[in-house]
DNA sequence: CTGAAAGCGCTTACAG
DNA sequence: CTGAAAGCGCTTACAG
């Protein structure tokens, strides 16, 4: 349909150049009232809203952030990403929401800022991302991680609970309802990860309870999800394994866990404990309702927000440090630049046990 | 960190001319192979991806398509969200998903094209649209809505499946199954909408095989989720109506019910039946599982995108129509555009009722 | 307080 | 086949 509607027309319109009228827009104190007004009124009748392309071409700041998770599917991922771009827009911010599928490729392209579209900084929750991803990267946007701290490298940061003790809460929790043989569902390989953290936490307060921690006690998932939940843990039933507990990576596979006991006539929580992480909406409509570990979920928008936007405004600080040098004299900054980016900031969100029936004494 | 590495940056490296660049990024068979081979090289030396930025500014198509959703806590539109982005990405496109959160002013300015970052094409699952806003709009991108015909507009298309229909397959269903008394959950006002035509679908369908239709078994919702489909299920008790199955306006609403018949110590199916809408992964593995009415999500998607892509493109050749116009004679072509802008078209997607446990006889 | 200039990265005609 | 020019919408110095 119709050409959009550019700043030359609305200053046409107001009858003024169209610079002033970019000088109202960004709220430059340096017009005059009434040519502020007639500026507006004519914005106002046009309908017209600046092109943000135009400002990201001329470089600076986008105020836009990507957030890249692996999947949508998880409601766990869905919820986050709501959340996540309500709460950027109020700080006047976009939040584009990439899905990698797992794709490592994708991963790594956001992170090296290989996009078609700049942003000033990504929010990932990596997936296939390998330390090297991150320690190789000679540019790139300001990075927040979102879990573990994969490695430390600059101009890197990581958001998450502590997920080491969030597992030893829920062993604490389930020693103390009288279950001793724990079956851990989601263990994951050797790059470290929510999951390798999560098993880590388990393994060492299993140890310290002086719970058995057998081989077959310990199972990995094809993936995250309900029905991966539902086969391992059938697959454990077959194999003879004696448990009284499910400890799941997620509520996901704590939900295909709970569907497989169901299937084999097992009662949860009399014959088997479930417990899982995320505290999904639907772990408080499940049949039994399911206990979870709960990350303060505001909090940790807030803070994955907070660094994202930090790390962005000292991106484009640095950005004029740089240019500012170059112009000067090509002076070498890199002792500067070095002091501003140390990376390997941790910020660690609260975390409350949610028991809910399937962990009932 | 370091500069976006820019088209410039690979032609010295390749030591040609910048252009010559463009026409190889963009694949014009005018370059000799030799050269293009050494900038090849040079992109690939140099991690360069063109900035895209540079391209929508310059006008014509973005090749982005905004797909605006009410919410991603609701898991369907999630996995809408995540097959769209995807499919879209085969394409060469680019999805930018957006959550209105319910918000008219949100739905409105993405259908009005006053964004701050122009796109080909929107495609919208609407919640506080009105009619009005899609007839009053002077321009804006091409429209394609998810779900009823608001009404006919030009340069807008309507994807969905047939919800009156599928509504009379539910009831048919149910009564086949030997129940009577079936309780809607989740009618709502005015406005045409994905309910209104679901209920009209019941109601008909009821009327025809002379089911009570009382207005007590017609329940609004506050919302279309779980904890709203509880609340007004456990209110229907309470005001002593007799029902032996709810349809239910979505799988969320349904799953709501579910909750507030187990807790009341009601039997599903054998006391009352339950029916969703969508098909959402969790009706598999809710308890009991949930009948619902699923979508051809592949088709759905498919249409939605092939719908946008054609519009995005038919809305490029008029800019270059009436750019050619008026640069030849600001002659009048309103006739011309009138005709390639007949909108009304509506796409109706196959549906199947997926039977499980909460209806079997 | 308002106006004219330069430039962000790219593409699209056009000239050599 | 390759190169030089203009322009998309905007902001950022700078001049009046």
């Amino acid at each position: 349909m119709a050409r959009r509607v550019s700043i030359k027309d609305v200053a046409q319109r107001a009858g003024v150049s169209w610079k002033t009228v970019s000088n109202v827009v960004n709220e430059r104190p340096v017009v005059r009232a009434d040519t502020r007004e007639k500026v507006l009124a004519a914005i106002d009748e046009l309908g017209y809203v600046p092109n943000h392309i135009g400002r990201d071409l001329r470089g600076g700041p986008t105020r836009s952030i990507a957030l890249v998770v692996p999947e949508l599917q998880n409601p766990y991922f869905a919820r986050l990403a709501e959340r996540m771009q309500a709460a950027a827009r109020e700080r006047g911010y976009t939040v584009s929401v990439e899905v990698s599928l797992h794709s490592a490729e994708v991963e790594r392209a956001h992170v090296r800022g290989r996009t078609a579209r700049p942003v000033d900084a990504v929010v990932i929750s990596p997936s296939a991302l390998e330390p090297s991803d991150l320690l190789d990267r000679r540019s790139g946007p300001p990075v927040v991680l979102l879990g573990e701290s994969l490695t430390a490298a600059p101009n890197v940061v990581h958001v998450a609970i502590d997920n080491v003790s969030s597992a030893a809460d829920v062993v604490r929790h389930l020693v103390g309802t009288g279950h001793r043989r724990l079956l851990f569902l989601g263990a994951e390989g050797a790059v470290r990860s929510t999951g390798t953290d999560r098993l880590a936490g388990f393994t060492a307060a299993s140890r310290f309870a002086e719970l058995p921690l057998e081989d077959a006690l310990i199972r990995a998932t094809g993936a995250w999800d309900r029905e991966s939940g539902r086969e391992e843990v059938l697959r454990a039933l077959e194999e003879g394994i004696a448990f009284d507990a499910v400890v799941a990576g997620n509520d996901l596979l704590a939900i295909g866990a709970l569907a497989a006991l169901r299937e084999r006539g097992l009662r949860v929580p009399d014959d088997v404990a479930v417990v899982g992480w995320d505290d999904m909406v639907e772990a408080a409509w499940t049949v039994p309702t399911l206990t979870s570990v709960a990350p303060d979920l505001d909090a940790l928008v807030a803070a994955a927000l907070a660094a994202a936007i930090s790390g962005a405004e000292r991106g484009t600080e640095q950005d004029a440090e740089r240019d500012a040098g170059q112009a000067a004299a090509g002076a070498d900054d890199s002792g500067k630049r070095g002091a501003s980016r140390t990376g390997g900031a941790e910020t660690v969100i609260a975390h409350r046990l949610i028991v809910r029936e399937s962990t009932r004494a």
